[in-house]
DNA sequence: AATAAAAATAGTAATTATTACTGTTTTGAA
DNA sequence: TTCAAAACAGTAATAATTACTATTTTTATT
């Protein structure tokens, strides 16, 4: 239960937080074997669930039926591009007042949201231009 | 290409229509076997999937890793129960200002959104209180 | 520094949701 | 009625993720 400290656990963080694009667990898997070429792609999974789970880093679906990982836990929006599947933080303020709106008429109890935006990234509008 | 009738995409319609809880392909499979007894599991998915490429029906991600479908394509927002895992439908307005906002000082092109709420779900909410 | 229990690891096997393949049946236009 | 296209049932394959096991690391205590 106590957490004990791994050089591999702390690879894949600080590799996650020099990255902005929501890199895959195989997408860590594989930059992390440059420090450590036998790690195992479990100890990656293991370690992102548990980084998730303590809140370090956050985990995002954003519908593609692959998990994606983010160092940056504030709270902010994503952009999914529909052509490449990049995906891209938005810099906006938190909605909040969304929750209070949906809660009206609703029994339930509403704590959260989540919110994927979704459309073409500059670079595949730049690339369907050309054609 | 062109589509051809089939009783089995019928009654997985159907059996959609008639439900408000947002069934996985699974649960679609075991309703209705019910009519046909030996309908394949992948009958089922490519249906799904037919239904929902040309709009007769949705697909819903919800992040628990399980596709869920939907015979009600108007635009609505979605409850997720982060207790039992249940997708309920919110009575609440469209929030296209919101790709408005998201879109002030981003390079690319939003077309759409996607918004799940989080919390419990009134059911869930009952039971804690009896502990 | 040596010890030892707990935690983490590498490597592999298992699971789960989904998609692909194949030979047969159904549909519907000619 | 015919027959090609589409859909089917049944099964195999894929892909992401989790679980298992024997070994190695960590770290608190001697």
């Amino acid at each position: 239960m106590a957490l004990k400290y791994s050089r591999q656990r702390e690879t894949i963080k600080d590799f996650l937080i020099t990255r902005k694009d929501h890199p895959t667990a195989d997408m860590v898997y594989m930059s992390v074997r440059g420090s450590y070429p036998n790690i195992s792609l479990g100890t990656v999974y293991r370690n992102l669930t548990l980084l998730a789970d303590i809140g370090e880093i956050a985990r995002i679906r954003v519908g593609d039926g692959v998990d994606h990982f983010d160092a940056d836990t504030s709270l902010h929006y994503h952009f999914i591009c529909s052509e490449c599947g990049s995906v891209i933080d938005l810099d906006m303020d938190s909605l909040d007042h969304l929750i209070e709106a949906a809660n009206v008429g609703f029994d339930g109890q509403i704590d959260g949201h989540v919110t994927y935006f979704y459309g073409k990234c500059n670079n595949c509008l730049k690339k369907g231009k050309g054609e």
